[in-house]
DNA sequence: CTAATATATGAATGATTGTTCATATGTTCA
DNA sequence: TGAACATATGAACAATCATTCATATATTAG
């Protein structure tokens, strides 16, 4: 099949052109939809999501959450970055450390709702 | 430096051995772990997420689908298939065609709350 | 300034993953 | 039964990604 014949793929679309035409006009623009994946992409990773239960419980530097996960201070550093672009954690240095904390409650909402969903 | 060494990598560590107890006794067991990691991943996926969206509007058949994304048919049917697999969304055959809807409204929930922090 | 400590980062690598292609399965209709 | 259609699936390939290693940056203490 080729994806490009956006009508005669099957026998259905023509019955419900008025739904396709919906779900045209309610899909979100490419940035939104770059944006959201990119957010889940984050949480798809287990070492982030390690990371962000420890800083549910308090602010702490990189090296305590290196510890804790049993991880290098590199391997943390990396995903403490990428968490960091993803606004989904902050940094404040104080001297030589920095200390790591969530950077807003969104982030325990969001994790709140995907063991709703898991516990269901 | 060796992250076995639990407790002298830094610090501070000493300083908020309280902390650290409960962060580990805080987090949730692997299972979980796994499970939350995995549901996230999926939805880390540009075609998942629109797939999502398509199925926000109404039920739809994976060939419809596949026009509506400008994709094969093949390269939806998979994707389908791990969506299906962590509960995302429900087939239901009706001849020679399966229709697809979302399997419950956690979904939606989700998503909501992934656009709300990008939206910030 | 130098040594020591905490963190950050670039490059390399092994593992994972999305898509494609070819083909199989399942269903309907003649 | 056989042809046509809708979907599913296994294998292969290219791209992406998490971790490691080596090293750089930043801060403090002496």
């Amino acid at each position: 099949m080729n994806a490009r014949d956006t009508i005669d793929c099957c026998d259905y679309i023509h019955t419900h052109e008025d739904i396709v035409e919906a779900v045209r006009q309610k899909m979100p623009d490419e940035d939104t939809l770059y944006d959201l994946t990119e957010l889940f992409r984050i949480f798809g990773d287990s070492t982030r999501i390690r990371i962000l239960y420890v800083l549910f419980e308090a602010e702490m530097c990189v090296c305590d959450i290196a510890s804790l996960l049993g991880m290098t201070q590199s391997a943390i550093s990396h995903q403490l970055r990428a968490l960091k672009n993803a606004r989904l954690v902050k940094g404040r240095r104080e001297g030589k450390t920095v200390f790591y904390a969530l950077a807003d409650d969104h982030v325990k909402t969001i994790i709140d709702q995907g063991l709703n969903h898991i516990a269901e």
